[in-house]
RNA sequence: GCGCCCGUAGCUCAGCAGGAUAGAGCAACGGUUUCCUAAACCGUAGGCCGGGGGUUCGAAUCCCUUCGGGCGCACCA
């Protein structure tokens, strides 16, 4: 356990104690004891710690907060918390607890002994899935691609940290009527590239990647495909494009540092029947009944607003019914916890998706969505369409090409999900060297340069053990502090699905060095001193990276 | 019309199941370098937390209402 939450359970066991014993003693009435927290105070003078207990209860025992406190105060037991120094009672009620400085000292050893593991909990015994990104593979990969990129990777290394066993999924919508629609543009292109006059699908996808593809096409089969019949042909081109498109999507995933353990094939469920069965299955729970000759699912027993078609009147399944089956084949798989990351455009999927995983018999909780708001794109100061059919947008590998994978991945994560985003390209571009994920790197290669300049001087840096880390002073031991709040920090991220957390969190650890490094020596000719501060800087270039790791942003030696 | 997200400093945004005097970056103004990287640091200025009610010891945070912006409400995905 880290010290933080270790010396919050003994706070809360101490206090605790003093009111059992307060109220044996007949000095307090109390039936239950509230859900108090021991928290940070925001202002220093205020302690390291303190909590809200005496308020919360002043309302049953009909008592003043500060009476309240005054009881807990009398009745601490100081032996049973060593490193409590003194406890104050301040404002409406709040006690405040101050600790001996020396009760950070702990850290470095454990921070050291953890090295890339520092920051992360102990397993939860549970499996959760991130599903992300799953574009379409008819385009290229957009802004809303981009962010649902970065923020699904981050979330999914936030979880593993913070204890659960992680799998990666894209889904790749390789069925239904997109497709459909995609293989007549290829083969549109393609006849009349070849000279044939025909006229391009009115809904096709127009974008010049499409006739980069059956450019390539035209290279490999020549004029093959002229003699097949549509079918053939439209199965050809289609199944040609995707295996590159998907291609182009998995090497650009790299390169934005994202890769995953499943890739999930939408077609796999038709072809294996398992759309047809998870219709079936709930045909016979009462869940879905036929008007005007289509089938509709009762997603309004689920709050939704209106029932919803599974089987269009041409026969056909929708995107929902096989996205039932989908979601039913990850519970099946044995998932604690699916998770997926969707566009805010989606979000009128999310009621009635979690309707059809209850309707099948799962608690809907164990789907979690994570709406993400749209990316606006600005050119000029315009707003630039995003259309996947135009193929006008920028991409996400123009966009690494432009600002650079880590410039790119912290502006995505750095904002919260639940905030619209516009993303100024001439701005992200002329700005890319005032980008703040500089200022994290800088951090971070600026105490390798210390260790450079330590090595050249031949200073032997010690072992956490070997240092009195008591010679520190306020501004080491702030950084400690924020330290030691890592692991903290990652469990709350991974409770709210709140990957930009971890930005700002590293953020302000950066800022905290950068202003220590300015007032301070590291290397000086106090050795104790020196020492110290050589295991502190190794103790926050840790921190630092594993926080950069999280966003999978790379932590530069020297810049 | 109904539903979801947002509205906090000039701009872009934080603010962790309500907590003490609302924060950061950029922009503005003024400083810091014989010394470990100035991609840095320090200081000044800047706010009816969209408006109005309510809940309570206590509200940027919860509830209602209203205004403004975005998105969705297909036999598309």
């Amino acid at each position: 356990m880290n010290p933080i939450q270790k010396i919050r359970e003994e706070l809360k066991g101490s206090i605790i104690s003093a009111l059992e014993k307060s109220r044996t003693e007949n000095l307090i009435a109390f039936d239950a004891m509230p859900d108090f927290v021991i928290e940070v105070p925001r202002d220093e003078g205020h302690g390291d710690f303190a909590t809200n207990v005496a308020m919360l209860m002043a309302r049953q025992c009909r008592m003043a907060p500060r009476k309240i406190a005054e009881i807990i105060s009398s009745q601490i037991d100081y032996n049973q918390i060593p490193q409590l120094k003194k406890m104050e009672i301040a404002g409406a009620g709040f006690i405040n607890f101050f600790l001996k400085p020396d009760w950070l000292v702990v850290l470095p050893g454990i921070v050291a002994e953890q090295g890339p593991r520092w920051g992360s909990s102990p397993s939860q015994n549970q499996k959760v899935q991130v599903e992300f990104v799953s574009a379409n593979p008819t385009g290229n990969l957009h802004m809303g691609n981009a962010r649902g990129g970065a923020i699904g990777d981050t979330l999914a290394n936030i979880l593993a940290y913070a204890g659960y066993e992680v799998e990666r999924e894209f889904y790749i919508n390789d069925a239904g009527n997109q497709i459909d629609i995609f293989a007549q543009s290829l083969e549109a292109r393609y006849l009349q590239l070849m000279g044939a006059k025909i006229e391009f699908p009115e809904n096709g996808y127009a974008g010049q990647d499409v006739v980069d593809t059956v450019k390539n096409i035209i290279r490999d089969y020549k004029d093959s495909l002229l003699g097949m019949t549509a079918e053939e042909r439209q199965e050809l081109v289609v199944n040609y494009a995707l295996k590159e498109k998907i291609q182009y999507i998995r090497n650009t995933l790299s390169g934005f540092g994202i890769t995953y353990d499943v890739w999930f094939n939408e077609k796999i469920l038709h072809q294996t029947g398992k759309v047809d069965e998870i219709i079936k299955n709930l045909t016979d729970k009462g869940y879905i009944y036929e008007e005007e000759g289509a089938w509709w699912f009762k997603s309004t027993l689920f709050g939704d607003e209106k029932d919803e078609v599974v089987i269009r009147a041409n026969g056909l399944p929708t995107y929902f019914a096989s996205d039932i089956a989908y979601h039913l084949n990850k519970f099946e798989r044995g998932f604690d916890r699916v998770i997926n990351v969707w566009g805010a455009d989606h979000h009128g999927h999310v009621g009635r998706m979690k309707g059809a995983i209850q309707a099948l018999g799962y608690d809907a909780n164990r789907l979690e969505i994570l709406l993400m708001q749209l990316v606006r794109l600005y050119r000029g100061g315009v707003i630039v369409r995003m259309s996947k059919r135009t193929g006008t947008t920028v991409s996400l590998d123009e966009l690494i090409e432009e600002v650079g994978k880590d410039a790119a991945r912290f502006f995505f994560v750095m904002r919260s999900p639940d905030s619209q985003m516009d993303f100024d390209l001439d701005l992200a571009k002329e700005k890319s060297q005032e980008n703040p994920v500089y200022y994290v790197q800088y951090a971070h290669a600026r105490i390798q340069s210390i260790f450079r300049q330590a090595k050249a001087a031949g200073v032997l840096v010690k072992g956490v053990g070997e240092v009195d880390f008591s010679i520190l002073g306020t501004e080491e031991m702030q950084i400690l502090r924020k330290i030691a709040d890592f692991p903290d920090e990652i469990a709350t991220s991974a409770r709210m699905l709140a990957p930009h957390r971890i930005a700002h969190y590293v953020l302000e650890l950066a800022g905290l060095f950068h202003s220590f490094y300015n007032h301070q020596r590291v290397l000086n000719d106090n050795k104790a001193l020196q020492d110290a501060r050589l295991a502190l800087m190794g103790t926050t270039q840790t921190t630092i990276r594993n926080a950069l790791n999280i966003l999978g942003i790379s932590a530069p030696e020297q810049m």
